[in-house]
DNA sequence: TAATTTGACTTTTTT
DNA sequence: AGTCAAATTA
């Protein structure tokens, strides 16, 4: 047992009192990087050393799985023993799903009932506006609902409302069609979960009596329903600690309420709030800016947070042309970081980029994959939301309630086994008519009574779907003989062919689909019972108390609806840290939400598309929400924090900075160039408390570095495009370029006297420009670059004034836009460019017949010198021959030899279909069986065979390739489609379900 | 009638 | 990389 005096080692003042304080009711508000989670932790260990807690009887609630997570390492760092897990420990749904687990009954849950996740609610809400004939969306009334839920209030309260408009009662009636759904398929949602042990502690208060203390981490982010369970949980002991930050309440959306961190103090008049202001995590520059953001909220009430580091340079404001400007800058920039500590001072685990919304992370990942940087991207697609896991996982669940019928309906006729649609309608009038439910339905349809009446066709098939379930539904209940999650598994595999299935259905990435599989069966072997090792000490169990009885289980029942509850729960995708063949763990960068980034902290941080509409976000409503966000997300940085704002998108429509940044308070903390970086090592390294590389090892490695400065050539500081107009070359960009690379000697003698020669200004030799003088050289060269007319182009602003002109519609999707774009141009002076049909344009194989039109339409307008130039525009810069087949098919190469999990695939397979869209697509053949990826790469360069015809490959016609870009159909033809994200991999996403493991004997 | 192909449209944040 | 509905094909 470890020394009990330690605990407090370490800590402050402030965290000390909090830790040791003997008060009843304690809040801790705790701004970032203030320890707050040590000091929770640390109060946990002190309330079982001090105070003689057991853990089994504290509770700990945390909101995200990640926290829990962490919470319990670290108090097993702490007090060791395997104690942390006899806590009652995880977060709010967990801990109720445990509870609910054990004494559902008392309320008279349904025994092994499951859990309805997001798309579960969603389907079910779908189906019933569409039976009602409903106008209302079914996205806002599930989220309505869920609201209501959060804030305690059942249908009949909203219906007792006065407020008796048609959309009110319709939802009304929703909601109650929505709530018997569920509890006829035995299904309970995430805020049921809450909901119901809410129910369960009020009336069975006993349910608790053993608990001795509740701590709540983040408790800014709770609802009421949570707030009520807080209460309920502590209704005998009466002893509550509270960890949060009313600043870092990002969950607004989720109906958190900060007001019950003052709510907290009504009630509990002996609350102690007890602040810690010490920040141990950022520098003070960061800590400013971050200050000056969150103060823009005038309502909140005033607090300080004191800087305990040496300040290294400001947090840096930098403006960029694009979203791939942006992206590419990232990458450069975290390889000059690296460079100039040294190259070992930041790992790549040191750097994040914190995206507000995952759907940005793309360019990001599309750069860092071309130059080689690994990285990691956090949230994103969940594991069991993969089309392959969720079929396995539907048939589980059919397995373990036959009444799920939604599940049933998804899987009845997957794989495909000729049960159509209108086969399923007939079940479903059906079961709505008698009452039924459908399984009940397709037991005896199979039989010989046939109440449904299918053809017998179908019930051939249909049989064979009752007999995988009927099978597997024995095998489980069998008393003598039963069955556990894994063996199901892997009968229910074995029962479809489902590697066969998947290699049909998935030619081109079957290997990672069923690499998912494996994962979840791993997953899988978790649970359950094995001879050696019996589930009798589950942790999971809640004490035993003398005068509650608790629900009593049936082993393989029990372990299969824990196996799918776990799942359910544990929804986060937090990839797990590889390993290489070595076993060295695999340094990675970050790419995360910035909600998912929350608690975390890293040396450097990246908040790229800081504009307007991103954050705030254009679909949010509460613009202080908005603006914590980007102070949650500022305040994750050690050293330094880079924020980048691309000026134009995609469609070069115009981004706004957003006006939490564009503030003078704020603008004075920030820089509008990255800082050198080299001459901060030490302050770096102090703030992360690492050692410091030597000067010797910087230079060196500042030396293999094309650009030692922030190139503000390439990218100009005022977010302006870093190239001529024509796209072409500036030699003097480059030789300012090369001015900044130390070792390039003579490429930089050579630039210099050509932008000499160009400027007819004598510069500086390159020696003086390569060490002392360096700086003076280039500003030379700057000064040289402003007097030239071309160098001042035109502003952002001036380009809009010129196009606000037209305005673009917004309903155009971006395949026609290109095109509306391109024909918007002629529309003033040839209007019979818009007769054009643009869907027949689209389709491939009327490729030939579009070419012919647009061709008619070029000749009457070849006058039109704007016509002619957008033309021109889009005329391919590398040329048919200067490209061969093989070179633009690298990219399929590239694919198959990436497919291999764990390797990454980097070059995008969108750059590989533009570079075969250079090329026209001309003619179309009869079906031909689909080639695999070995074939196909073997295939003659010039032609690609598809499912249903052959493309030949020629080059010409620019147009057709703008059109065809953007063809989904094409590229679903080809194969191709868009670049699979890389996350996608089964070596990436890994998920993680709360492992069972016996705990040590105490 | 089922299966497949095609075109249009989307993508805030999480248990 | 999906979904959905409509249109085609088997």
């Amino acid at each position: 047992m470890m020394d009990a005096s330690r605990i407090l080692e370490g800590l402050n003042e402030a965290q000390k009192s909090a830790v040791t304080s003997d008060t009843a009711v304690l809040q801790i508000l705790a701004p970032p990087g203030s320890g707050k989670t040590k000091t929770l932790t640390s109060r946990v260990s002190w309330l079982l050393f001090h105070k003689g807690y057991k853990p089994w009887n504290v509770v700990c609630l945390t909101f995200t799985i990640k926290s829990a997570r962490e919470m319990k390492e670290r108090i097993a760092k702490q007090i060791g023993q395997g104690l942390e897990a006899r806590l009652v420990l995880g977060t709010f749904h967990s801990v109720c799903l445990r509870y609910l687990r054990s004494y559902g009954h008392l309320i008279g849950l349904p025994k092994n009932f499951d859990i309805a996740e997001t798309s579960d609610s969603q389907a079910i809400v779908k189906r019933i506006i569409k039976q009602k004939q409903f106008l209302i969306d079914p996205a806002t009334a599930r989220s309505r609902i869920s609201h209501c839920k959060s804030k305690n209030k059942n249908y009949l309260d909203v219906q007792r409302e006065q407020k008796k408009s048609v959309e009110q009662q319709e939802f009304v009636v929703i909601w109650e069609a929505y709530q018997t759904h569920l509890e006829a398929a035995k299904l309970l949602d995430y805020d049921d979960l809450l909901i119901k042990c809410a129910e369960l502690l009020r009336s069975n208060p006993r349910c608790v009596s053993n608990v001795e203390a509740v701590l709540i981490d983040e408790f800014q982010d709770t609802n009421n329903v949570q707030f009520e369970l807080v209460q309920l949980f502590s209704r005998y002991c009466k002893r509550i600690t509270t960890v949060g930050d009313p600043d870092q309440s990002i969950y607004g959306w989720r109906s958190a309420e900060i007001e019950n961190l003052k709510r907290m103090q009504r009630i509990y008049p002996e609350t102690l709030v007890l602040n810690l202001e010490n920040n141990y995590r950022s520098s003070p520059q960061i800590l400013k800016a971050a200050q000056m953001v969150i103060e823009q909220d005038e309502s909140r009430p005033a607090k300080t947070m004191v800087a305990t580091h040496k300040g290294v340079s400001s947090p840096v404001l930098r403006l960029l042309h694009s979203p791939k400007a942006q992206a590419s800058w990232i990458v450069t920039e975290i390889k000059r970081c690296r460079a100039a500590t040294g190259n070992g001072l930041l790992d790549y685990t040191d750097f994040a980029i914190l995206i507000r919304s995952a759907s940005l992370s793309r360019q990001i990942e599309t750069a860092m994959g071309n130059a080689g940087i690994p990285y990691r991207m956090v949230g994103g697609l969940r594991f069991f939301d993969r089309k392959e896991i969720k079929v396995l996982l539907d048939y589980v669940r059919v397995v373990n309630h036959p009444e799920n019928n939604d599940a049933i309906a998804r899987i009845i006729n997957y794989p495909p086994r000729g049960i159509g649609e209108k086969s399923i309608k007939m079940i479903q009038d059906k079961g709505a008519s008698s009452g039924r439910l459908w399984w009940e339905l397709i037991v005896d349809e199979v039989g010989p009574k046939k109440p449904v009446g299918l053809k017998d066709n179908i019930t051939k098939s249909l049989r064979v779907f009752h007999n995988i379930i009927a099978t597997c539904r024995e095998a489980v209940s069998s008393r003598s003989d039963p069955v556990y999650p894994l063996e199901l598994l892997e009968l229910v595999i074995k029962k479809l062919n489902f590697e066969d299935h998947l290699k049909k259905e998935y030619p081109e990435d079957y290997e990672q689909r069923w690499a998912n599989v494996e994962e979840l069966k791993l997953q899988a072997s978790e649970y359950g019972v094995t001879e050696t090792e019996p589930m009798y000490e589950d942790p999971d169990a809640l004490p035993q108390l003398d005068d509650v009885e608790q629900t009593s289980t049936d082993l393989a029942q029990a372990a299969l609806s824990k196996f799918l509850g776990n799942i359910a729960l544990s929804t986060e995708l937090q990839s797990e840290q590889e390993c290489d063949e070595q076993g060295k763990i695999l340094s990675k960068v970050t790419i995360s939400t910035i909600h998912a980034a929350k608690g975390l902290e890293w040396p450097v941080v990246f908040i790229p598309s800081v504009y307007k509409g991103s954050i705030p976000h254009s679909r949010s409503d509460d613009e202080d929400e908005e603006r914590r966000l980007l102070y949650v997300a500022m305040t994750r940085a050690q050293a330094l924090l880079y924020m980048t704002c691309p000026s134009q998108g995609q469609m070069s429509e115009d981004y706004v900075l957003s006006p939490f940044l564009d503030e003078r308070n704020v603008r004075r903390c920030l820089t509008n160039r990255a800082p050198s970086v080299y001459d901060q090592v030490q302050e770096i390294s102090s703030i992360l408390r690492r050692e410091c590389p030597s000067a010797k090892i910087v230079s060196e490695a500042i030396t293999a570095l094309t650009c030692i400065e922030d190139d503000d050539v390439t990218w100009p500081l005022n977010g302006s495009k870093g190239a001529w107009k024509d796209g072409s070359e500036n030699p003097l960009c480059s030789a300012y370029a090369l001015t900044q690379n130390r070792c390039a000697r003579d490429s930089t003698e050579k630039a210099i006297s050509a932008a000499s020669a160009v400027t007819g200004n004598p510069m500086g030799s390159s020696s003086a420009i390569i060490q002392p003088n360096f700086v003076s050289a280039t500003t030379q060269l700057k000064r040289a670059l402003s007097t030239q007319e071309e160098w001042q182009r035109p502003r952002p602003e001036q380009k809009a004034a010129g196009a606000s002109k037209r305005p673009r519609s917004n309903k155009v999707s971006s395949g026609q836009r290109t095109l509306g774009l391109f024909f918007k141009k002629i529309d003033s002076d040839s209007p019979q460019a818009t007769e054009l049909d643009l869907p027949a344009i689209r389709t491939p194989v009327n490729c030939e017949l579009a070419r012919t039109k647009v061709q008619s339409l070029v000749e009457p307008s070849a006058r039109n010198p704007d016509f002619t130039d957008s033309l021109s525009l889009y005329e391919p810069r590398i040329t048919a021959d200067r490209l061969p087949m093989a070179e633009a098919s690298r990219g399929l190469i590239n694919r198959r030899v990436c497919a291999k999990p764990g390797l990454q695939r980097h070059k995008s397979t969108m750059d590989e279909f533009n570079d075969k869209s250079r090329h026209h697509l001309v003619s179309s053949s009869p079906t031909k069986p689909e080639p695999n990826t070995a074939e196909r790469a073997s295939l003659p360069a010039e032609s690609i065979t598809t499912k249903s015809a052959t493309y030949t490959v020629t080059s010409q016609q620019t147009t057709m390739s703008i059109m065809s870009q953007q063809s989904t159909t094409m590229r679903r033809n080809l194969g191709i489609g868009r670049a699979l994200k890389p996350w996608n991999s089964a070596s990436s996403g890994r998920f993680s379900v709360p492992k069972i493991s016996k705990p040590p004997a105490s």
